[in-house]
DNA sequence: TCATTAAATAACCAATTAGTTAAATAACGT
DNA sequence: ACGTTATTTAACTAATTGGTTATTTAATGA
């Protein structure tokens, strides 16, 4: 699977979203990575690998502790690929604006619909 | 599932990220869509629910065609997600400066590593 | 050496996913 | 009314996912 495939994949799981914002404010070992969820450490072993994978987290060892760390990278590319599309969004705003002009004009029944030249799509 | 989930679980697919492609170029019928893959049009069908699932487009009907419209909005919400890791990779940068502030240092062997004082993590 | 703690692996299971082919629906044009 | 085009639904399959329990490996410390 290609890389920014596999980081959507991997961010598409709440647990593994947690788990990045805990490694946020830190590395953290396995078990200490575990202890707010309802679920088996294999379980946890395998969110690991899943992010591992998509190279959002790092790994060293440290005694008998795996400690994990966040590695932001593919977030960047995440973050560039979706910038493509900034603008689809803000149009959204720009609607928004048509929108509420025109219930404001629509108030005051003497004045005619604006028609603003749109953008494509 | 929640939104975030679902937006993240539509997008790691790359066959419907490059619909997604397509329609940010304008509104487009399901065979429009489906014509650049080699897949069956119930594959398309499917994958343009996934993406309706995730509010990731709308579809309208006209005469026989369902017109497909992109809407960015959830894309917006990854946006402002990922906005919260921002630091992490330009942090990144920031070591990268620091390794290339040393290896410079290095090489006139006079001088001695400074020590920046590090962010969290 | 032996018990303890940390973590990974193996083997299994149920649900989901991404695809298929064949059949059904919907709207159009003649 | 009938054939054509656009799209969906149904039924099936193989692979993947997210979880489990039981077992194993690795390092510590007494």
């Amino acid at each position: 699977m290609d890389r920014l495939s596999s980081t959507f994949a991997a961010l598409a799981d709440p647990t593994r979203r947690a788990i990045l914002a805990k490694l946020s404010l830190g590395e953290a070992s396995v078990t200490e990575l575990a202890k707010p969820f309802a679920i088996s450490m294999p379980a946890v072993t395998k969110h690991l690998k899943v992010l591992e994978g998509a190279g959002l987290i790092s790994r060293s060892r440290e005694a008998q502790f795996r400690p994990c760390k966040l590695e932001a990278a593919p977030m960047k590319e995440v973050s560039r690929w979706i910038e493509q599309y900034r603008w689809c969004w803000e149009e959204s705003f720009d609607r928004l604006d048509a929108y509420l002009a025109e219930v404001q004009t629509a108030e005051k029944p003497g004045k005619k619909k604006k028609k603003k030249a749109r953008k494509r799509h």
